[in-house]
Order: C-alpha cells, then sequence, then structure tokens
DNA sequence: AATGAATGAGCCTTCATTCAT
DNA sequence: GATGAATGAAGGCTCATTCAT
C-alpha cells in the first residue's frame, strides 16, 4: 500500500501523455457506454494502449478508476456551463432559457465531448453505485441550486418551497428525457434527426412550455 | 420439440406454485434490481428454489427468461391501466391528469408490485439489448399514442405534429423523472417521502403545469 | 431394475413403429456422425421425436442404447455380405475380388444404408469404448477370418502364418484406407469423385495391387 | 494486446519451464487421448499444473491451444524425418521401404514421444475440426507429394496419374492400418508384441508386398 | 515506474440422469 | 407404457486482481 502511488498526484495534467491520463480518457468512453459494472477493465487497457494491471497499480482498483473518472469529469472546465449562461442572462426568462439550451447541448455528444459524464450518470440511475452521492453532490447539485435561485425569482417563492423544487424537477426532467429516453425516442419518433436546429427547437419548445406554466402557477398561487 | 417446453404455455396459472411461474417472479425482481447484464441465473434461481438447469429447461436461455419477464409483465393486468384510466374521463383535460396519476403511481412500488417492468425499463435505457424493440413497440408505444390522441385534443393539432409529440415528451420527460431520478433526487430533496398524498400531490402539479402550458401554447400557435 | 425392459426384448421387429426401434433409428444416425461420446441423448432423441427420458426408459442408459445399437447393426442382413459374396467365387483370386468390392461398397453409403456401423467403427477406433471387444468379436472377426481362409489358400500357409496374417492387413489396410481418410483423400485428390464407376475402378486396383503381390509372395517364398 | 500473448512466440524454448510449454506437452497427450472436443480444459491444466485460466490467456481458447499444439507438433524436428530418410535412398525401390519404415515408426509410441499427433490425426479423421485442412496442406500433404514422386519413378507414370495416386493410397493405407486399428489387431492377433524387430517385419513386407505389385503393374500398364 | 504471467472465483450453458405421475 | 419436470455435475470461458520482476 505504502508504494501505491495513486494519491498522492493531485495534478492530473503533469505530464504530458502518462499512461495514467490515457487511461483515464480511455475508462471515460468505455465507462459512457457500458457503465460501471458491465465495463471491463481489459477493454480500457486495450484502447489505451497499456498492461492490464496498469488499472490496478494507478488507482488500486476498477472502483479507482471510476472515480478517477468522475473526479476528472466533475474537474473539467465543461461542468459550470450552464450556470456561467445563466449569469449572462438579464431576465430570469432568460436565465432559464439559456440554461435548459445549455444542458440540451451538452447531454448531445456524450461519447466524444468532455463530458460524456451524462451517459455515465444515465449508468448510475440505473445502478446507483457509491459514487453517487459525490456525484450528486458536486455535479448534479449546483445546477439544481442554480435552477431552483432562477425558478425562486420567476415564481416569488423561496428555492425551498414544494412548488419551486417540484418545478424544477418538471424542468430537469422535460430535459433529460431526451438523453433518457434516447434510444425509445428514435424507435417511436423515426423521422426525427437531433440536427443542430432541433435541438434549438426542443430547447425553445421547453422554454416556452415551462414558462407559459410558470407564468400561471405565480398568478394561481398569488390569488389563494 | 417434446422436451422443450419454453414455448408460451397459454394457462399459465394452472398449477399453483410451478417452478416455471416461480422463476419468472424472481426473475423479474432480479432484473429490475441488476438489469439484464448484471443480472445472475445463479441469483435468480436461488431465490425461486430452483435449479440453475432450471432457466434453461424452461426458457432455454437467460435472454429467454428475459424476455418471458417482460411479456409477463407486457401481459399483465396491470399494463393497459394508463390507457383505461384516460377512456373513463370526461375531458380530454381530466383524461390527461387520469394518465399521468396512474403512471406515477405504477412507477412506485416498482420492487414488489406486478410493475417492476418500470425499473427494467430503465436498465434498458441504459443498456438497450435485442429486447427494447419489443417493449417499445407493446409498451410504450400504445401509450405515447393515447398521450398524442388526447394531446391532439387538447391542441387541436394532429397526433403526428411536431408539438404534438414535444408535449408528449415534456409531459412523458416530467413524470418518469420520479422514476429514473429517484436516488438523486432522494439526496437532493432528503425531506421528500413518497407518500401516497405526496403522490397526488406530484400528480396534481404535472398536470397543472402540462395542462397551463398547453393552454398557452394552443392559443400563441392559433394566432399565427 | 425389475421394471426396466430394456432386456427381455428379444425380437427388435414385433412391433411396426414403437419409440424403441424410432430411436435405435435415430440412435445409429447420430452414433456414425459423431461417435459415442460426442452424440447427445437429446439429439437421437428430438429425431426420434421421443422424450428425453425415452432412452433411460428403454435402454437404461446411453451405453444400453449404444450396445442395442451396435446388436442391431450386427443382426442386420447386411452383415455376412461380403463373406457371402466371397462363397459365390469359384477361385479364391475372384473371392478376394469379390470381398474387397463388397467392403468398399459398404464403406460408402454410410450415412444412410443400413451398414452406417462402418463410420461407427471409425470412431470406436478412434476412442474405444468397452462395446469394442464384442464388435471385434461379433463383426470384425469373421470377416478376418474369411479373408485368411482365401489369402491362406492363395499363399499355400496356414490362416494363422504370419505372412497370412500381414497380407489380410495389408489388403483390409488399402480398403479401409478409403474410408478412414475419406476427408483427407478429398483435400489431398479434390478432382476424386466417389461414383459407382470410380468404386469399381478403386476395387480392381486393389485387387490388381494385391493378387499380384500375392502371388509373387508365394513364389518367393515356395523357394526360400 | 500487451495483454494477449498467445501469438506464437518466437523461441519457444527460451524459459525452462514456462507455463505455456507444459500446457502444449500436456495438451498433447489429452488431445491424443481423446480427440479436439472430448479433451477437457480442466484435465490439460491438472496436468500442467497450471490454473484454467492459464489456457485462456496463453492460447485465448481451447480451439487455439489446439493449434498451437499441432503447430509445435508440425514444426517439431520429427516431422520431415519420413522425406529426408527418403533422399538419402540410392534408387526409388530403396527409398520407398525407407519411407515406409519411417512411417511405420514414427506412429509407434505415439503417446509419448514427440509425434503422438498420429493419433491426434485419428480423431481428426473421424471427427474432423477445422483444424484440418491446415493439417494436411502442412503435414499430410508434402508426404503425400513425396511418395507420390518416388512411385512415379517406380511405375513410369506422372504423379498425378490416377494409377500414382492409387498406388500411394494402397502404399499408406498399409501403414496406417497398423495405427488406426490398432486396438483391433491387437484383439485379433493376441500374440503379437510391437516389438522394434516386429515393426521391422511389418516394413519389410510392406515393402516386399508393394514393390511386387508395383513391378506387375508397370509391366501389364506398359504392354496395353 | 510498470509489466508479463498467473490465479481463483464466477458466469452461462449443456449433459445424462432421475422421479413423480 | 411413457413423459414432463427437475437435478447436479461439469465444461468452456471471462473477469478483476495479484505477484515477481
Amino acid at each position: 500500500m505504502a508504494t501505491t502511488p495513486y494519491v498522492p498526484t493531485p495534478t492530473p495534467t503533469d505530464h504530458p501523455d502518462p499512461t495514467r491520463a490515457r487511461l483515464i480518457d480511455a475508462a471515460r468512453l468505455v465507462f459512457a457506454e457500458h457503465g460501471f459494472q458491465a465495463a471491463t477493465i481489459r477493454d480500457i487497457c486495450t484502447r489505451a494502449n497499456a498492461n492490464v494491471a496498469a488499472v490496478n497499480y494507478h488507482f488500486r482498483d476498477k472502483a479507482g478508476l471510476y472515480l478517477a473518472v468522475l473526479r476528472h469529469s466533475m474537474g473539467a472546465a465543461g461542468m459550470p456551463e450552464p450556470r456561467e449562461a445563466a449569469l449572462r442572462a438579464a431576465t430570469p426568462e432568460e436565465a432559464l432559457r439559456l440554461m435548459i439550451s445549455a444542458m440540451l447541448r451538452r447531454m448531445q455528444n456524450q461519447s466524444t465531448g468532455p463530458a460524456c459524464h451524462f451517459r455515465i450518470m444515465l449508468h448510475e440511475l440505473a445502478q446507483p453505485t457509491e459514487a453517487l452521492p459525490r456525484v450528486v453532490e458536486e455535479i448534479i447539485g449546483p445546477n439544481y441550486n442554480a435552477m431552483r435561485e432562477i425558478l425562486s425569482r420567476l415564481l416569488g417563492k423561496p428555492p425551498d418551497h414544494d412548488l419551486t423544487r417540484m418545478c424544477a424537477h418538471s424542468i430537469i426532467g422535460q430535459v433529460v428525457h431526451y438523453a433518457h429516453a434516447g434510444p425509445v425516442i428514435g424507435l417511436l419518433w423515426p423521422d426525427l434527426k437531433m440536427t443542430s436546429e432541433r435541438l434549438d427547437t426542443i430547447a425553445t419548445h421547453i422554454g416556452d412550455f415551462s414558462l407559459y406554466a410558470i407564468k400561471q402557477l405565480k398568478e394561481k398561487n398569488s390569488h389563494e
């Protein structure tokens, strides 16, 4: 244990192309495609041009590699993007639209882009591992809170209010549905092509749908 | 042929406690918990108090057992429930609310009730098997079409219209989010208890949210 | 054991088409194709339109069925054919030619004809079972002795003489080679087609080859 | 790729006692005894004092191990022996006798010697695998061609002539019969002991038998 | 710092066989 | 007289992991 260096390397981008970095990169794709359990170390090592024992050497464990992948994905610059988008908005309405659009776009290029952790999340939902709490805390939580802030302003309710939360779920549910149910939607709607324009259309629809609903909910609520 | 009885027997409830039925019952739970690939025949057979070879005898295959479980879940009386609920409604608004409520209730008690196939579906989404098209065709498709019929009346657009489809996705996305993101929501909203009343609250919220949005969308669309 | 009727049925052609007969018929083909060990009871029973347990019921064992097949093949009318052919001959030379021709013909239609036990023998040579001594005693031995009788007359040596035996082996070896090495010969001599004329040519060649050799051997031996 | 070393290593005798070599050695015996299908990996690994997974690691497959055994046997120094023996002969008659003798000797001590692939071939004949064409091409073919060359000179016919081929089959058939029919001959001729002198006697007999026959066939053929 | 070799547990499947009916 | 159902043993294969170097 004293010889396993998988902990004292907090700077992952020190070396240009060490085995460690190649492993994380390959693992991201494999975990995204198959999930934690179904992914095999051999597959990852083959893609990373590394030895089978490399994973155990660098990360002690399959689970260690998985955690490293998540930590890497969370630390990547791509993460705060949706919230940043929202910050640039002048009105809460625009902020909501920007967030929706950013989340939608993020969920597309899952397989290649630096944000394929969305697909990892999908697997995590189907079969949660011990990493779920950490992911929720560091990735999902902040986004969830940011959205509640926006909704709080739109609804005139505190972020902790049940209505605010349920509205947040309604919006997030609409967005992630296109990622979660991707294969099913492909079968139910064969003509659908996920082009960039189509993505815009969907984002606009979700924005309209949600803002209309929120406006009415606010009115009805203020009358009570 | 006389030795391979894994063709679907017409009267599955003839005998009081046949191994075949016990296997399907146990498999439902195990598949729901772990998904097709991660589930092990040994686990299933142990829970069903059956021999490891029983699966091969009755269903030829792990895949055969999986198909049988899906077929059983689809054929179960629980399946048409959401659509039936909608048929009893007087207005399309009520029909929509009934469908939402039925789907939500269905998604709860996944582990024990006859409808744990919702959790199976979740795994199927994360890692589609060859059974996905069949499930879509026989389970999801009809519900999707029923919902589009209702929305078609509410929106004044044909069921095939893009707006109708996107509204359907918006509603379904809101509903299934509570199933898909269950563990995450549990972490983000620790006080939430999924009691029967809470379920009603959520169903009402999704109904309100969606009907408000639809009404506005219809108005805006008719002005164009 | 008292209830297993697989022994007291010495008359196999009593009933027109009982399961037992169908099993033996199917087993002959399967054993001929795959040998004793590689043949599976399920395959046999499926082809015989019988239950998996039928073999154990009628023959107690896979080995029991195998023995029954051999007994059936040995008792069949086709067996003494080569020797009968030899008896009809006027001279020992003709007797030898007739035997060679009969053995060659017999070895062809192995798969369908009633004499597919030749292929069973091939498997028995590769992996002898406990049935080998019985087969040698009842099938091969008589043919071997008949051939030695003929050779004894041709060579002027007793049937037990080493030269007689080695000549018998030389002739039998030539003949069975076309059966044993069938797949190899097919690869080494792709143009070869095992038509009836070709069979005649081969029989004539082996007859010429052997009779020339025997004549010379007799001469040389008588001078010593 | 770094993890799959089952590609043939150029220097198989580098290490004194590597698992790979022990596996091949054990597999040779087991395959010779039971044939490809009936042989079990567990048996081989037990005899080789290796883990069950070692076969998968070194040869990917049971079939991979089988191929390696064949390749090893074919590459062994013992292979070209019969042809080399023939090359040292002054006359074609002597060449033929030398080949016969070498083949006969080779077929003995199948179980321990480096040439137990003869018994493997026997299984291959009874139940051909995908390896048969390769074996024919690399082992049997060259011997067959060498013998046809010799016979061509003895008969005055081209190596491709039907008579040449049939004579080759006659000789090869006589020789391999002692290997193929070993157990049967043992039962038919209990006094036979396969001593070295007996092997010489048999070789001489087959040589006499065949050369007499060939001489006569050549005469008869030249008169036509 | 990194790897080739080896390991043991576990998986799915197939087999011959038995038992109750 | 015959069968559907069930069983335990075994087989080939894959996996994550470890160890000596």
